[in-house]
DNA sequence: TGTACATCAGTGAACGCGCGTTCACTGATGTAC
DNA sequence: TGTACATCAGTGAACGCGCGTTCACTGATGTAC
């Protein structure tokens, strides 16, 4: 057994990680295996013993972005302790600054889902896994039973949609206007409104 | 001058139209110049007559979508008379099945707005233009002058967040859940709830 | 009206490039003795 | 402890393909006479 155990693992991880990041700035087809092993220090030839294909790593970058105990932490300096508030803090760190300005670690959900769109099931399975993790996430804190689980997923889709289209504008003051807009209404939607 | 008058212009229309179908169902790298051109019935080579590249045509794709009087009539058979009422009748129309179905002729701010996040700066202006537009057309009904512009962007968002994420999970019922959920919202935040 | 012509819209073969994928090989590692 | 070995992680050249783009050519059209 030539090599330390839990070394496969650990490069697996490196490629999934470079692929998340490279995925984020440049998209499915904007990123080149050379590219994403290039990146985790390898090269080219050695991709396809870990994946089959990079269709199959592209579902695997959503899955483990979810399985991530990190993830949403990452986004500027927002730690929550996941037992009361998480659905405003949620809201927040979502639509924060820092998380608009990180690109490379941003959820998935933003830079993604048009790619997701147009992929096949599985990959549309990962990302509807990640999106379920935040409906409930976000849905914890609502009041109201009966309106829970609606209001929790027009929040989500407000904070993906505010994110997206933020960074999809030409001017960089209408795309502020914008994340600070739709983080007032998604707190009012949750009735979290200061 | 050989060949009738408007005959330019009349084919440059006819490929932009096939291109904005095309981009809707499969993104600006899903697509190759030469499918464009057959699907608007002539031959790869004479795509440069036109334009100077597949970049310029993608600008081109979203300022004739504004400029287009047809929309937002296009989506199911919703008619409106751009004097009363257009917020709470662009938010239903928006959010609509019918919307929904019909991928080639959606609004270009749901199937393309990763593609143009990654654009250059043309390409976001043209994207900005008619996510101008979307507010203007909805804040005209807000009631509260205050708070007109910020409620017409998270409207705008919410909108556009909807339909973006209900084409990206993978069970139809999730999606269908999420549409509706956003349609709700969205008319609450407006003050248009019925 | 009919014919020759000039114009230019459209054709399709070709080029070069980058990408996903494959594969024979190299060399780093832990193990056996 | 040191050496030979088996294993397999990683390499990098090569292949085939599709794409954006170019260009010399074809042929459809309206005009001049």
């Amino acid at each position: 057994m030539p090599y330390p155990e839990g070394h496969r693992e650990q490069v697996r991880d490196k490629i999934i990680d470079s692929a998340r990041r490279l995925f984020n700035k440049n998209g499915f087809e904007g990123v080149s295996v050379d590219a994403i092993m290039a990146h985790a220090g390898l090269t080219r030839g050695g991709f396809y013993s870990y994946f089959s294909s990079k269709s199959e790593l592209y579902g695997e970058v959503m899955r483990c972005f979810f399985t991530d105990p990190d993830w949403p932490h990452r986004w500027e300096g927002v730690h929550f302790d996941h037992r009361s508030d998480a659905g405003p803090q949620v809201v927040r760190a979502y639509l924060s600054k820092g998380h608009f300005d990180d690109v490379e670690n941003s959820c998935p959900l933003i830079a993604l889902p048009n790619d997701v769109a147009r992929a096949d099931e599985t990959v549309k399975a990962a990302f509807e896994t990640v999106f379920r993790a935040m409906i409930a996430l976000i849905g914890r804190d609502i009041k109201s039973k009966r309106a829970r689980e609606k209001a929790a997923m027009a929040i989500a889709a407000l904070c993906i949609g505010g994110m997206v289209v933020s960074r999809s504008v030409n001017s960089p003051e209408l795309g502020e206007q914008l994340r600070k807009a739709a983080m007032k209404a998604a707190l009012e939607l949750g009735g979290w409104a200061a």
